[in-house]
DNA sequence: TCTGGGGTCCTAGGACCC
DNA sequence: TCTGGGGTCCTAGGACCC
């Protein structure tokens, strides 16, 4: 079932308003959250930037060292994943509270379902009070009647603000921007658009949708094409998401070169997601192992387990089996191990 | 001061079977 | 002996998002 209106409800600056609002006196200061904590140590990046931090060009990806030295005299605070996890539950369970479906998104968004007895503008200003005051978090909320809407419509609302993108406005305030201000359509897309003479919102919604299948696949041309013309998932489902897969991920401080490492990384990846799965009451159909060099090239090998299991030995051998597929020949940069996962009961 | 970590979905192409 | 398709399963890789 579609509801009539969709709203996004995105927290500003999540991380680092987190983190003011536990250490009042940040407030209004630059606030640059990632890694440890620590600007200068390397290959970290930042997780998220407080608005004063943005005004000196720091954004999130950037190198740690990078925004240090573009804003030294921001605070830098280390990531705790804990902090977040329940400032967004609280958030969730105020928006759950409204009566509304809602599907969470991450940490920091969700998208809620309204039907048409409701004002979506009032709505909006509802769980923007609801949330400044039940948490002391700012949110900008996007409406609409679909997700990528919505979204779009949020990035207009920020910061602490609302907006609506309809079929009413969509594309006197959409079709002269770029393609890629689409949610779902990035660089790559956009330059092979660029290539065809595509290049703003109205030009693809304008395009031939053959042209568009032939050059991107079925499921793609038609979606990007759909996307701008406005549309989108107009579906939002209150059941909590199921996991398809769990994985892990490190890059080492230095390259690893010594096999006898390599391995026992892999190992202890291997364990952990499996450990974090199993207390999920989940199963592993598939494992891949991904590797990256010094040089950044990046491969990822893949293996169905001949029946869906969570046996530790199996698991770690077929880990170690895909990681010795690799030439290991150059230094290691990144290592990672995901485990895909079975649908549980019921499927999803 | 090179380029994190955690995800999802789609497409291409080979292997294999009928 | 050669050849045609269709369908399915599997892995690799691309693209995108937060």
């Amino acid at each position: 079932m579609s509801p009539r209106w969709v709203l996004h409800v995105d927290l500003d600056q999540f991380q680092a308003a987190v983190e003011v609002r536990r250490n009042p006196e940040l407030a209004g200061l630059p606030i640059i959250v990632g890694g440890n904590g620590d600007p200068n140590e390397p290959r970290k990046v930042v997780t998220c930037a407080s608005y004063p931090a943005r005004a000196f060009g720091v954004h999130a990806g950037m190198p740690l060292r990078t925004a240090a030295r573009k804003c030294p005299d921001a605070t830098f605070l280390p990531l705790d994943t804990n902090a977040y996890d329940e400032a967004s539950e609280e958030v969730m369970g105020l928006l759950r509270d409204l009566g509304h479906p809602v599907e969470v998104w991450g940490w920091d968004e969700a998208y809620i379902g309204a039907d048409e007895s409701t004002d979506p503008f009032q709505l909006a200003e509802q769980i923007r009070e609801v949330v400044a005051a039940g948490t002391g978090l700012s949110c900008s909320v996007g409406i609409s009647d679909n997700k990528q809407r919505a979204k779009v419509a949020t990035g207009f609302g920020k910061p602490s603000g609302i907006f609506s993108l309809t079929e009413d406005n969509w594309m006197a305030v959409m079709g002269d921007r770029e393609v890629e201000a689409l949610w779902g359509v990035g660089p790559k897309t956009a330059k092979r658009l660029a290539g065809m003479g595509v290049n703003t919102v109205a030009d693809l919604a304008a395009t031939d949708a053959q042209l568009l299948t032939s050059t991107f696949g079925p499921t793609t041309g038609l979606w990007i094409l759909l996307l701008a013309k406005g549309g989108g998932d107009t579906e939002v489902s209150a059941q909590p998401w199921v996991p398809r897969s769990r994985s892990h991920v490190i890059t080492f401080p230095e390259d690893l070169t010594d096999p006898a490492e390599i391995d026992s990384a892999v190992v202890k990846l291997a364990k952990t997601t499996l450990a974090e799965i199993i207390d999920q009451g989940r199963v592993v159909t598939r494992v891949a192992v991904t590797v990256r060099t010094k040089t950044f090239f990046t491969r990822t090998k893949i293996r169905k387990l001949a029946s869906a299991g969570n046996n530790e030995r199996t698991i770690v051998a077929t880990a170690l089996d895909l990681l010795h597929q690799f030439e290991l020949d150059r230094p290691i940069r990144l290592l990672g191990v995901r485990l895909e996962l079975a649908a549980p009961d019921g499927g999803y």
